[in-house]
DNA sequence: GCGGCATCGGTTATAGTATAACAATACCAT
DNA sequence: ATGGTATTGTTATACTATAACCGATGCCGC
């Protein structure tokens, strides 16, 4: 699997944007819940941010640590931990790997589809998909409180490819 | 979380009956598809579905050894990848953790409600849940090749208690 | 200012999950 | 019996995550 190209076609997107938005709503939902954006937790959300990919907690740790700031694992995981709290990055379970969220400010039911051939990974926030899931729980009398929706496939670039 | 009672009420299945159905079954779709159902993976299916919760694999691996078995990690590994590729068990992303399937005649989309307090895992088999999933997909120009669907919340019987 | 408290990050150690690589064995077909 | 293939044994190691403790910092009330 190609893991180090850009994460989009460069053309299509401009990624400094990005990145720039995520941290400015970050900064806005911290200030928001009274919560703060430190330099640990604020350097982990922008490395999230450096692709479009999930990515995983030791690769994050590996660039805190290129920074020349002293990181052990702990270090990142409570980053995470903190991130993952305030929705400002998710979780993919199927790759233990994390992935910036596109939507922070709702506290939103979200889905992922992952391209298993560039790794991308994009994110879906369609209520039906819950809403179903939520329908066929409620029959079985079963009260949901996560949902974890990952589909794994090829994205649209890689199916011409 | 309470991990040591018996997966449903007792009352309300005959777990005997259970076990030795998927075990008919898998005899059934290994003969069916010229494949060997042998000792280990026999054992590992039977260990898998001697509850209705999601078993991780060094559980199953002390098992094993209790059994008397010389096992080490690539033993029940291995017999998982056997079983995962025949439908026969479930891997839970979100648990790291391995569940038996209860249809495994068919090449089904799966979805899993687990109750967080007595951590039984029920599986549906929706297929307007996998529906949905690809049409939000398919205008995203996604192809989709599997779907990880899990729920956790409370079943019925601990949201009463 | 000072003490007390709470939060955050650093550090060490360890738990938990999974796979690579190679050796030995069992099984089957000829 | 012989050779080939599938399976299992064995050792080592990689990857993912958390526990526990400590020191630094900053805030608050007095």
């Amino acid at each position: 699997m190609k893991r180090n190209a850009p994460a989009r076609d460069p053309g299509k997107h401009d990624h400094r944007k990005c990145v720039h938005t995520a941290l400015s709503t970050a900064e806005a939902v911290c200030k928001a819940r009274g919560e703060k954006l430190t330099p640990v937790r604020k350097r982990v959300l922008e490395l999230v941010w450096a692709s479009h990919r999930p990515v995983g907690a030791y690769a994050l740790l590996d660039s805190l640590r290129a920074d020349g700031r002293s990181a052990a694992p702990p270090t990142v995981y409570r980053a995470l931990e903190f991130l993952l709290a305030l929705g400002l990055v998710h979780r993919v379970e199927s790759l233990n790997a994390y992935l910036g969220c596109a939507h922070p400010a709702s506290d939103h039911a979200a889905q992922f589809l992952i391209c298993r051939q560039c790794g991308t990974a994009a994110e879906l926030e369609e209520s039906d998909i819950a809403t179903a899931i939520d329908r066929h729980a409620k029959r079985a009398g079963f009260a949901v409180e996560r949902r974890t929706v990952e589909a794994m496939g090829l994205c649209a670039a890689c199916q011409t490819a």
